[in-house]
DNA sequence: GATGAATGAGCATTCATTCAT
DNA sequence: CATGAATGAATGCTCATTCAT
């Protein structure tokens, strides 16, 4: 089945922006790649930033939907926490180019509308995290670390792993990590311990 | 004291790599704001990514060098793991710039002698990491994790916390969060707990 | 009327290569006689070095295809090879400045597909000739030289004079030397003699 | 045993004409094949046009030299008709670099100076040629040409095939050649015959 | 929706040349 | 005589973007 014509732009550009960097790919190269001639390249988008744009924000969306969907069923505070782990390894592992582009300085320099589009996102994103996570912080089951910190100890490992599993530089499966992940994620964000 | 011009084209650079990108930043920027002229620059550096390599290597260098003195200077284990916390913390706060051109992308595109002056740079440090990690490994007093799981929870939520605040995300201070980051770092590589 | 935007292009870059050699023409001069925009140059060239060789191969070509036709058209051995010196002459009193061009080192630098472009057209040329002299040798009309010796004593004279023309250290007309150029080239060739 | 400075100079801007043209050749690269700094160069040249200028002249100088001489020594009108074209094709099998660098361009774009001495060089050296034909002209030993189409039957067949030689277009030897060069340079020159 | 020729500002890079040491 | 850092004009080339068809 043949995608449309903007489908078809999009992936040829996450390709390159992939290969190359979001500077370093012309529009010339992704006319190539697309099979799309330049005139229907700017037809569909305003210029190659909006093209990065809308693979920026289209990816953060599914991620983050995902991630809060796996709070919303999770049976218990320690179940959300570790498959919100999870899902975050997984989906990098399913979406590789989009989540280089993304994890690896896509999104840095977003200007203009894209920037209103993924501040919001993270905005609601953010609200919707706290949401779930408040009340569990006020039951006494989470630490009581404000939410940077909060999100820092529960995702900077998987993060972290990721971007070296995305430059190439580990050998070793991701998701054969996600369970240790997961149980260390648990153990810095519940209370107790030491 | 004048600095050589060879500091004063790399000082430049940072600055405008900082403000736009090393894609971003023109050969004609790099020229105005250090005071050299074109041939002098490439007279210096054989083209804008061997500067950007320089200041990678150079900065990678003096971060890591750090890194392996609070290893080698700690009164135990733990104090070990949570001082090279706290250097990471400081070390990024000290050299705003420099983390961030390494942090946000600076190093992801390196090639050919650059990328190879990288990759020895990351190959000592880690076997120097890996000497004082394994016999604390064996005394039972670090969990058997593998290095790249083990790199990714000492230091992946620092890592995380300085991106975002360097990308001016976070209003904290991060200094105010490096205790809890140590300690965090020491409670998910310290054996025991549940 | 008014040529194509690609022909424009060449007949400009011909008079600069005419005036200032290859190497010392820039692209700069092209576009400011040909009325083009940098852009379209490159729209329709590779580069500089594209753009003499499509004037080599063209050149050549028409050189090459006039001088298979003489030989075909004549009436005896020794007409052939008179009227083939005549052309050579002609021709290039015809071309001056693709004549210099050719001549005066224009196709020495050609790289790549120019390179084998002009390989290709000289293949089917001296296959072309060969097959035209072959059975007059043969027949005992022409001495028996081989293919090297018997272009340079047919041609050699012709060329010689032909770029101390073209270079201007001659006044004398190209035309008028025709006529003896041609009866050399003759008794050179022809059998018999001492 | 150490040549001059001078020498090492000449000889690596000979290498470097001989392989990317005087045009394609920088400064940078007759420093670096000869070992010499900048500033050494220019305190022997007053630039690249000079250093070339100084090659044509020499070799220029040494070619027709040697071309008068035989002509000098020969017993006969043959003998110094076929004795200075063995000189051309022995020349430029012995000297192939500087052959190359002033058949295929090289002197082609003097200016100042060095034109005015390579002018004067042409000029003695057809003098002396003259000087030598006329009065076998006249004794009705060699056929009343002008001295334009006498050079061009005398040498261009030599040259032609030399040219073809030095592009590396010929296999085979040029001095195998010379004989039968000679004899038809003899033929084209002599009076009598058709 | 699609095409591709045309535009021209902008950029990295080269290079001959100078000059203080 | 030799050195090599410094200069800056010149150049080839790229690229995002427009627009007539």
């Amino acid at each position: 089945m043949s995608r449309s014509r903007r489908d078809q732009i999009l992936a040829a550009a996450l390709a390159e922006f992939t290969a190359h960097g979001v500077a370093g790919a012309s529009i010339e190269d992704i006319r190539r790649r697309s099979g799309a001639s330049v005139g229907s390249i700017y037809h569909h988008f305003d210029g190659k930033d909006e093209i990065a744009g809308a693979l920026a924000v289209e990816g953060l969306g599914s991620y983050q939907q995902g991630f809060l969907a796996r709070l919303a069923d999770a049976r218990s505070t320690r179940a959300g926490v570790q498959d919100a782990v999870r899902h975050h390894i997984g989906w990098i592992a399913e979406h590789r180019d989009l989540a280089r582009f993304l994890l690896l300085g896509g999104d840095a320099r977003a200007t203009g509308t894209t920037q209103r589009r993924l501040r919001e996102l993270n905005r609601r994103f953010f609200a919707g995290v706290q949401s779930w996570t408040a009340p569990r912080v006020r039951a006494g089951e989470l630490r009581d670390l404000g939410p940077e910190l909060l999100t820092a100890l529960w995702i900077g490992p998987s993060q972290e792993l990721a971007r070296h599993w995305l430059a190439g530089r580990i050998q070793m499966s991701l998701t054969d990590a996600a369970t240790e992940l997961a149980g260390a994620a648990w153990r810095s964000l519940k209370t107790g311990g030491d």
